[in-house]
RNA sequence: GGCCGGUUCGUCUAUCGGUUAGGACAGCCCCCUUUCACGGGGCAAAGACGGGUUCGAUUCCCGUACCGGCUACCA
């Protein structure tokens, strides 16, 4: 039996997708493609009921920005559509009525205030939590506890019920997850869980469940928080007849807070200065956006990268590693089961090394988006090119590239006058006059020899090279930052090498 | 509280019973560089604890501790 590898991820928009739901997806989809299978995506696109404004559009567009489109989808569509859950809402009362019908599930006609008032009865200083199990079903308001009749009499006066699974007293539940091996819960310790809601709609429970066996899924990648809700599923693929199309499972470890302990959250990256989100995304109920990664200036290179190693290492000191490299080298058997906390620090690294890495052809699209949100526009591309190879080396974060090479473009907006006028005097005035002089009558305007006949000119007026080095550096760029200077002057050229000289030396007079 | 999962340098991790426990980030020092970086070299830094099994345990088993997840008509 070789049934093609079908994964699917199913993400819920409501937070936007974050570092823990990018790497779900990446994980999925080079198991998938490493199978030669699919990668189906499939949007619970309802927030309690709600479609989220945009959530779908915005998954769709952190997946292209990483690579890692999928094959079905909402919008590539696919022989087992739709694939958004609002959109499938009838198929999944039939499964829970016939679980209802099978003896598996029961109708459960509590109203809020009659759990709310089963949790105050029954917490203890042992149980805080009371749940609404095997125990305590029979005191509650369902067609386990009641009577058929008065079960008719409600259903017909359309009194609102939820469908509840009925979990059995005493079994064991057992399965083996890809990643941590044996599993097993006692069924006495679940919970009956909703299946379909008062308003119509499946819980993530039933219609998790329902949809993987309808779209032909054979491996559940999730997060691992995931894990104690696996009996639940378990028993449904059970109760439902599906038992031999049940996918295997992988609980992906989480990804937690840099600092403290706990799930990494969007407030952790606003209260600790970095993104959780691939991409901006923004909250459409309080209209707050939030930065991602992308935004921050983050290559999805390095991106991919460094989710890749957040939970999964080939073995051998290797951290960088591409998509086509991941894709050879990923192996579900290697992915770790402990949590890792986040580290913005080395996130900042393989970025570095991701720009280090890249060529300027691929890089030159940031960089000048970039500079065109520092309002500088780029005409020149030759020039940029030339900038990109100069400084990229010494850019973490693609806006460092307006930093280290704005004044290629534009003179700068201010110069560190004050880093230089209190050793200033009359020779370097002298000399820098006639450095002008000099670099007017040069034929060849090359890096080499502008530090030559800087460094000769220097020797002439018996002046330190050192002591010049700094001035030099103030009136081309503005400040103490850059790439060398001789090569800042080569790229700047005569005209404007000159122009910026003179016009520092102005500065000075006054 | 209960259930489930996890535990190697500060952090991410390597180790398929025998290693001076390796690498990377961060930190510190040196070199290179007459800025800042890049780069090169170096230092410091770890097997939670207690029992077993074994000639030998970081590695296998049990217990404890600690951390995390779940405990909603959220996912």
């Amino acid at each position: 039996m070789s049934q093609k590898v079908r994964v699917r991820f199913a993400p819920s928009p409501t937070g936007g997708l974050h570092l823990g739901g990018v790497r779900t997806v990446l994980f999925n989809y080079l198991f998938a493609k490493q199978q030669g299978g699919d990668f189906i995506l499939r949007i619970e696109d309802t927030d309690q009921g709600r479609f989220v404004e945009g959530a779908e559009a915005y998954i769709l567009n952190t997946l292209k920005w990483c690579g890692l489109e999928p094959d079905e989808s909402p919008v590539h569509g696919g022989p087992y559509a739709p694939y958004r859950q609002s959109e499938r809402k009838e198929i999944y009362r039939q499964y829970a009525e016939q679980l209802v019908k099978d003896g598996f599930a029961y109708y459960a006609f509590d109203t809020t205030a009659d759990l709310d008032e089963m949790r105050i009865k029954f917490k203890t200083q042992e149980n805080p939590s009371p749940q609404y199990n095997h125990a305590i079903r029979s005191q509650m308001r369902n067609s386990v506890s009641m009577d058929s009749a008065e079960v008719s009499r409600l259903l017909a006066e359309k009194t609102p019920y939820v469908i509840r699974i009925k979990m059995p007293l005493e079994e064991t539940i057992t399965f083996t997850d890809m990643i941590r091996g044996e599993v097993s819960f006692q069924s006495s310790q679940v919970d009956d869980k909703v299946l379909l809601k008062a308003d119509g709609m499946p819980t993530y429970h039933l219609a998790v469940v329902v949809d993987d066996y309808l779209m032909k899924i054979s491996h559940a990648f999730r997060g691992e928080e995931w894990l104690p809700s696996a009996p639940v599923h378990l028993l449904l693929w059970k109760y439902l007849g599906w038992e031999s199309s049940m996918p295997q499972w992988a609980h992906l470890p989480l990804i937690l807070k840099p600092d403290g302990n706990g799930k990494l959250s969007k407030r952790d990256g606003d209260r600790l200065g970095f993104p959780v989100f691939a991409m901006d995304w923004t909250d459409p109920k309080t209209n707050e956006t939030t930065i991602g990664f992308k935004e921050r200036g983050f290559l999805p290179e390095a991106f991919v990268n460094l989710l890749a190693m957040l939970g999964w290492n080939d073995g051998t000191d290797n951290e960088i590693f591409s998509l086509p490299e991941l894709l050879e080298k990923f192996s579900i058997e290697r992915v770790h089961k402990g949590g890792a906390k986040f580290d913005y620090e080395k996130a900042k690294w393989y970025n570095h090394e991701w720009i280090k890495k890249s060529g300027v052809g691929s890089l030159e699209i940031g960089v000048k988006e970039v500079f065109q949100k520092a309002g500088i526009q780029i005409t020149d591309t030759e020039l940029l090119t030339k900038v990109i190879e100069l400084v990229k080396d010494r850019c973490t974060l693609l806006p460092d590239f307006v930093q280290q090479g704005s004044f290629f473009f534009q003179m700068p907006e201010s110069f560190d006058i004050a880093a230089i006028r209190s050793k200033w005097d009359e020779k370097k005035n002298m000399f820098f006059t006639e450095l002008v002089r000099a670099y007017e009558l040069s034929t060849v305007w090359e890096m080499h020899d502008l530090e030559r006949e800087f460094k000769e000119l220097a020797a002439a007026n018996q002046l330190k090279p050192g002591d010049l080095m700094l001035p030099f550096r103030i009136m081309l760029v503005g400040g103490k930052f850059g790439p060398g200077v001789f090569d800042i002057a080569a790229l700047l050229g005569k005209t404007e090498t000159v122009k910026r000289i003179e016009h520092t030396l102005g500065l000075l007079q006054e």
